[in-house]
DNA sequence: TTTTGAATTCCCAAAACAGGAATAAGCTAC
DNA sequence: GTAGCTTATTCCTGTTTTGGGAATTCAAAA
């Protein structure tokens, strides 16, 4: 008998029991095998732990002092594995990390995670607002949502809606610069943008038939694409941005579309994770909801 | 791998180490061995535990978490045995349960055991003291010392001295009585004696040639030699007793022997222990000092 | 691109194990 | 006393589990 934890416990049942038939009977073994289990407990302690002759066992002393310690052991380990247990019958509980554009993360996956934490009390979240990819595995994260294409073949990424890009401004600068025409029209006029973490550079504007225009001289440039909806929204120039960004602005008149024939086809929002093998319940509920909330139209009207 | 204590040390290590390979090696076995410890645990907590590759590993919160957890209870059980491991080194400490007649155990052996304990400051006594002899299993005793045959086959007896009985009296007594020419005369006199606890009568007195007699009416009996030995002391009567009480009062003239023509073959004294197979260092170290203690003559000078 | 090194999978010999049958030895009831 | 019953133990054998060599896969480094 080589397993130290199944001979303890065997001892601590044994010590319980009336005899060694018994505690075969309770640990569904057979005696020979609690025999042994103790033979070679009292030859690893040097120690009698029972007397015993043919027809009774009783513990020691000795025994039963090491038994007191031997259960709280057993106890300890057994705990750990029962959570396993809890954990395999699918108990929805613990902590999920997501990581999200900021605009998203901010507003509607709030209220989904608000209501999925009413349905499951034992879920912690934890949210890390990127507009960028990042480096999932390493972040340790258990789900995503992106804006744009999933490449990364780790992933099991779900693509939930289509989310197309406005070009915008607010009402005053338009009153005060005129509204542009043309893409040149617009390229003379004052822009505002964010960077892209991993060149450094501004973001590009996507337009019809996949062109692009990186601008060269903003007004206003930042990392965060709320800063940059608050500077369009002050007037500082135009912008292209996100339906997710755009749209509530766009509804309540304090921003205004220009140029909507140019707009460059949708870009998806996918929900994904890696691809663990394992995929703890509480992850997987996550995700489901994500991916329905997210698909429900209600979320992102294209257009008023 | 169903041992659940190693795949918890496994996995432990795991968590510490740069990566399986190095594990492996800390643990002396094989990194297959890890992987699969590490992948059964997964799949037992339905749960990633490491982010991993064919190039790196990385234990994820969750994993962190559960190592931490899992550190201790390992910990536990290895510290439980690391103690076997120190028992079955030989050290001497603990506690030693010894049962002994009365007037043995009130004197000699306690400078004994006073000695062990010099020796060895972890050595802890508890002293049954029994003049009959007690079922020593149930009563799970380490080691007795007992004055007659032992003739249970349950223990390991060591005859270490041979010890004489004595009729004795008070000189006060015989003053006012006589000195007892003959056993007949010995009888008429009033007379001291012992309960036998097994029987609840008195103890018989021994002659020469096997032959006893049972006094029957006493003037003071009880359940302790040295109560009897008082009881002599005060005058009550005549009393039969073993070396070991009467030879302190003999030499000092508080006692004087009568008819010692009439005495029995002395009695074996015997160290004795029962008969377990792993004898404990703690056990086998008092044993060996009583017995050779108690066969040295000058704890029992025959005679003056 | 190639090379390198770690994780993993596959497979099989060796070790460990479980339990049936036989044995020994108390208790109990006659 | 003795027969019968029960339990611990030992021996033995078929089965399961295990561990590691060889081959494979794959990401990082060169």
């Amino acid at each position: 008998m080589l397993n130290r934890l199944e001979m303890l416990r065997i001892f601590c049942t044994a010590a319980e029991a009336r005899n060694f038939k018994e505690a075969a009977q309770q640990l569904g073994i057979s005696p020979q095998v609690v025999t042994r289990a103790i033979q070679e407990l009292e030859s690893q302690f040097g120690e009698l732990l029972f007397h015993r002759n043919t027809r009774q066992c009783r513990v020691t002393r000795e025994g039963e002092r090491l038994a007191h310690i031997a259960r709280q052991g057993v106890e300890g380990i057994d705990c750990l594995f029962r959570r396993a247990e809890a954990n395999a019958a699918q108990q929805v509980e613990g902590t999920v990390r997501l990581t999200a554009p900021e605009a998203i993360g901010q507003t509607s996956l709030v209220h989904s995670l608000a209501r999925l934490r009413q349905q499951y009390p034992g879920l912690h979240f934890e949210l890390h607002l990127e507009d960028d990819e990042t480096d999932v595995v390493d972040e340790q994260i258990d789900i995503g949502i992106r804006h744009g294409l999933i490449r990364d073949s780790r992933f099991v990424a779900r693509q939930v809606a289509e989310v197309p890009f406005f070009m915008v401004a607010a009402p005053a600068l338009l009153a005060r610069c005129g509204v542009p025409r043309t893409l040149k029209d617009l390229q003379q006029q004052p822009v505002v943008g964010t960077i892209d973490q991993r060149t450094g550079k501004p973001w590009p504007w996507f337009f019809r038939q996949e062109s692009q225009w990186i601008p060269q001289e903003l007004a206003f440039i930042s990392n965060s694409t709320q800063a940059e909806c608050a500077a369009v929204l002050a007037g500082f120039g135009f912008a292209q941005m996100p339906g997710f960004v755009a749209i509530p602005h766009l509804r309540s008149g304090d921003l205004v579309e220009v140029l909507p024939e140019l707009a460059p086809t949708p870009w998806a929002l996918s929900v994904y994770r890696p691809q663990r093998s394992p995929v703890p319940a509480r992850v997987r509920v996550v995700y489901d909801c994500l991916v329905s909330d997210f698909s429900n139209a209600a979320f992102f009207p294209l257009l008023p």
